[in-house]
DNA sequence: CTGATAACTGGAATAATTCTTGATATCGGC
DNA sequence: GCCGATATCAAGAATTATTCCAGTTATCAG
């Protein structure tokens, strides 16, 4: 069976608003690179794989694009270190593998039923909003 | 029982060499403060509670001495999206949660026995060097 | 169509951090 | 204690990712 995860999206089949968010044009766009190819881009990796497409497109306009759709819960941005960030269209609760060896950044889950909070010595009366985590390692 | 954690530690009870980092009077300084008042400042939080007492200070310096002591494994650096770098000299495996009605970063760990990788569905035959992970929320 | 509002562009500005270059301090051997 | 080698430090310039700004363009409501 065939991960959907890297077929092309024809720009029909994204709406022309998600969550309240107006899809321009141009965030289509930016949305569409997200989904096809996974692998976490920068910002600018974004603006370099889509100016053929849209030669007009300034990277400011790929900045604030990528912010709307953070702030509307479209794409998550994802930091490592100081790192520049990264985005993700995969909204569900996951973390993050970095492979040093290849840089590949593998998205990681929750074993079935376990909840970060269930394993932490949380301070007592925490609420929890949002929860991130990162690993660093290789594939042996 | 009082926590020893604020407590004043004077220049003496810190060695001349740590993991083989000779101690040089700026980082001593550094790292009393880092000691003395465990709220993970910044570099810049560093340097203006250092200057009344060692008033030829630079910026620059506290960076480099901060990731002299970072890649000593001495002291660790912590990355709250992408705000400024903070320190800790917590040294034992922890995260944090942020709160962030007052903003206080408090340390965070795992209930004892659990291990991250226990929890998570790693991919085959990852082999994990390191591991972060970051709460935001508040405290009721 | 028309004015109001939202989005976009390109360049300037910003903030944290790192780099560079020239002093200072410290070390081991004499 | 002096001396060259090496490590560290200071100050300012440079870098990088990101945001801001001001002017233009697109979209929407009536
Ligand atoms: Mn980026
Ligand atoms: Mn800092
Ligand atoms: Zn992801
Ligand atoms: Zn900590």
């Amino acid at each position: 069976m065939v991960s959907k995860a890297f077929q092309p999206v024809p720009a029909s089949e994204i709406p022309d608003e998600i969550s309240g968010l107006r899809m321009t044009r141009q965030r289509q766009h930016i949305y569409r690179i997200l989904l096809q190819h996974r692998d976490h881009p920068t910002a600018n990796d974004v603006f370099m794989r889509i100016k053929d497409t849209l030669p007009n497109l300034s990277l400011a306009t790929v900045y604030t694009c990528l912010d709307a759709m953070v702030k509307h819960g479209i794409i998550r941005q994802v930091n490592f270190d100081r790192g520049p960030s990264r985005f993700c269209p995969n909204l569900a609760e996951h973390g993050h593998f970095h492979d040093v060896t290849t840089g590949i950044i593998h998205d990681v889950k929750f074993k079935s039923g376990i909840h970060l909070e269930d394993v932490l010595d949380l301070p007592p009366g925490a609420i929890i909003k949002n929860v991130e985590f990162t690993l660093r390692g290789q594939l042996s």
